[in-house]
DNA sequence: GTGGTCTAGACCACC
DNA sequence: GTGGTCTAGACCACG
């Protein structure tokens, strides 16, 4: 199935303070949405224009973060008229592989939490606890 | 209560490949086994040398990692005779505040969970049974 | 001699995913068309909205490509009638001057082959194969 | 086997008069040697800045070609020191491989000689004659 | 010294 | 209107 829907510049959330660079969160954040079907193929990415000037950004480093989606076959471009977001082979929007996106996080989680001599059943409350209220 | 050993030069561990800086990960990794008392007030620390040649990194980013550690009190040069783990004030000590530590990790991860759509329930399955096998 | 069929819009094929311009290929197939004789003076061109139409591509395309065909004299425009293939100059109909159009791909293909360090007999094999083939 | 040469800045050669962006002239420029050989795996990159001013074009677009190169697995940042070539699996060191790689250029001559009605024989020889020549 | 990021502004090709 | 490319120049992080 394929959306057509016109996205809003504001699916980018941008922290200006992070040490991330902005193209890099766009791509992470583009991403994440899609696999996590808030995005899907056939909607139509805001144009860089519209991206660069809703986050007060510069059009290239929008840009910048839309190529390198592109070439990592995220998004596709549709000469003179924008970009949308890219058809993809289904084999990771299964659940399972979606859960296996976050385990590099979790796995820093637990390198740190042995360092700091934590008890995991603490850790592990407190994430179900930051789970709840997000 | 003062401890003296001489820490070898492998208490770090230093991906390579990670994004994230060499002399950030050795702060951050030295501070969490200060806190989680596997590295106690008065062991001595390897010498820069020693870290640099054992971990293949040049020896400036281990003197720049010691050096901000010495900054914020974490080590203590002992003139002529290298560096050992200074003695704090043990307000961090407390199982609490160390808790708190991890709490940042814990909401990357609870964001990232949102955006891909996992159910937080296998999410802090996932992370329990990494903390066991860990 | 004159010829007078009517063109499918067909005689175009699109690559949308390359690179190249789709006004550029659309007028590169149409000379090579017309020199290979495939497409002869007299013929009547599809019209812009046929050939939009059957290749999915914006109107303002084909007929950027007609208009450009017009101007170096390949297509001429009979008011009200739509577009047929000129009268042209027999020069370039010669087999020796034709062969000269097919240089520039094969100089490219010569770079290539030597970049790649590839046995010249075994690139001019493959093409051979390949034009057996097609 | 590792090389450990110091590349020329000169390993790039640029046509600024062609259609062909600088940065994709650079990428497929590299991506030959390193097929063909001329370059290996863990020769070391001329400088961003070395390789601008000899081409005279804007360090950026350097940047740029370095960051798709090591985006793609071609080279590999070691961090303040520079960029060498990346260690390759080496499935695409064989010479069937590298041959493959050619045939999307061969394709387009194909293409095009079909429409000129060029005698697939006259084409092999005039490509025969370039690759002696070259 | 190295590369990375971002800005500001210009120009181009395409549709 | 769309995105792409390039320049010039600044600043930063890393080693």
């Amino acid at each position: 199935m394929m959306s057509n829907r016109d996205l809003p510049p504001d699916i980018f959330l941008i922290a200006t303070g992070s040490s991330e660079p902005i193209y890099r969160q766009m791509i992470e954040q583009l991403r994440r949405q899609i696999l996590g079907g808030q995005v899907k193929a056939g909607d139509a990415m805001p144009s860089v224009r519209e991206v660069a000037t809703a986050l007060g950004v510069n059009p290239m480093t929008v840009s910048k973060a839309y190529s390198l989606l592109e070439g990592d076959g995220w998004l596709a471009r549709r000469r003179g008229m924008g970009m949308v977001v890219a058809e993809r082979e289904s084999q990771f929007e299964q659940a399972e592989s979606r859960l296996e996106l976050i385990r590099p996080s979790l796995e820093k989680v637990a390198l740190e939490s042995q360092q700091l001599k934590l008890q995991p059943k603490a850790v592990v409350q407190l994430l179900s606890q930051i789970l709840k209220s997000g």
